[in-house]
DNA sequence: GTCTATAACCGGATAGAC
DNA sequence: GTCTATCCGGTTATAGAC
């Protein structure tokens, strides 16, 4: 019996160690080599595993990405706990997560267009809207409610309930415009989260006027069809699978 | 062999009639058996020329992709004439000329997704914020243009100014919404048009209000960073961005 | 010098033996 | 679970034909 890699990790079976091993060497590679640069043979290889083994473990290429993604957001919650102890402005708030998250995500800015490229498929799992991506979803958008909930600022009714769900897309907005930010330091992201948040802080702010009610009204019936094609309701059970 | 297909078109060099062979023979394949499931090979088959052939004319797979847009873009502003001849309210020349984009890219639906993806990488030529694109992308928003100056509500200046490229913006998250849409005849995208020509309508009508003036500043500002990153700008000086 | 064709190459993915 | 051998399709090298 070899040892394929990553030999003397405590309490696991030796297939979990196995998989470990090949989506360490992945992620190494991807940093080193960039997604194309870095083949399947390669990760093979660095993993101390054939081809077709590789293959027994992750389904194709794209499915190595999953895990990540599940990386990433865990270092995402661990950065942003004492933003959130800390703060208790929405704005500082919002922007501290926002500014966390392209923060965690830097060492993997160089394939991140290739990550998003496979993640716009309407196919691919990894699309943030597909069923698959349902976990990954669900907990960034809690993030989101922690951030509102959290926060001094109470929006009206109506439109704190969406929030949580408006706010995670303004957040993918924002990866996908530091995703194509080649400036120094991320600075036009940075400071687009600067602009952005205060917009949105303002809108939530202004949002109860009375005259702005047919518009609130618009605008939250615009998410419900937003939301009737992209994902399935967020409370109803699990009735049918796809 | 000698004459590669279509060879009866009239007033066209050889080399322009194997270049166009070629790209029919691809959106043909692509409409029946999907980007992927066209292959290079079988296109080439098609067109009746040679493989290699086939990467003469076309550096790669993607780039037929853009004959794609190009006719497809024909074909919507010849459908939008009528419209913006006809109406003259904002929301109606709005709404026409959206519906006439997504009929118009029917047809094609079933590989968008493909499409978009490629779109989607900072780095392919096919990305809409990318040099290559900067034609179809100024006569899409010269478009947007026609749509406002033509109508009867006029913005206030320097919203005007900016509104183009929103507009196209705007255009561009329906066809991303459009590619995820599977519900019959669309329905979803089209009652997704109508909530968001509703919406910003009402938004350009209000804009002028006085109330409104440090968010619409905040709005415009924000359209100006996003611009400075798609174009290359006048750089900056690194001011601490922090 | 513009076109066209054939024969590789390379890497993602699969089949099937052990 | 793990391997080797192979397929398949995008892409490239390169040799000739017009």
């Amino acid at each position: 019996m070899k040892q394929p890699a990553v030999p003397d990790e405590p309490g696991l079976k030796k297939s979990e160690r196995t998989r470990a091993a090949i989506l360490d060497a992945a992620l190494r590679l991807f940093q080193e080599s960039g997604y194309e640069g870095a083949t399947m043979r390669a990760i093979a290889a660095e993993a101390g595993v054939s081809l077709g083994n590789a293959y027994y473990y992750f389904e194709s290429k794209e499915h190595l990405i999953q895990g990540f993604y599940a990386r990433m957001h865990e270092e995402h919650l661990r950065v942003c706990e004492p933003i959130l102890a800390r703060e208790r402005r929405l704005d500082a708030r919002l922007r501290g997560v926002l500014l966390a998250k392209i923060d965690t995500s830097e060492p993997f800015h160089r394939f991140s267009g290739v990550l998003f490229k496979t993640a716009a498929d309407p196919k691919s799992p990894l699309n943030p809207f597909s069923a698959a991506s349902e976990p990954v979803r669900r907990e960034a958008t809690e993030l989101m409610q922690r951030v509102i909930s959290g926060s001094k600022q109470k929006p009206p009714a109506d439109l704190a309930e969406k929030l949580p769900e408006l706010l995670w897309l303004y957040e993918m907005a924002v990866i996908l415009f530091w995703i194509h930010d080649e400036s120094k330091g991320r600075a036009r992201t940075r400071k687009l989260i600067d602009s952005t948040v205060d917009v949105i802080t303002k809108l939530v702010s202004i949002g109860s006027f009375p005259l702005l009610k047919p518009l609130r009204g618009s605008a939250l019936a615009l998410l419900d069809d937003l939301r009737a094609d992209a994902l399935p309701a967020p409370t109803s059970k699990r009735k049918s699978a796809k």
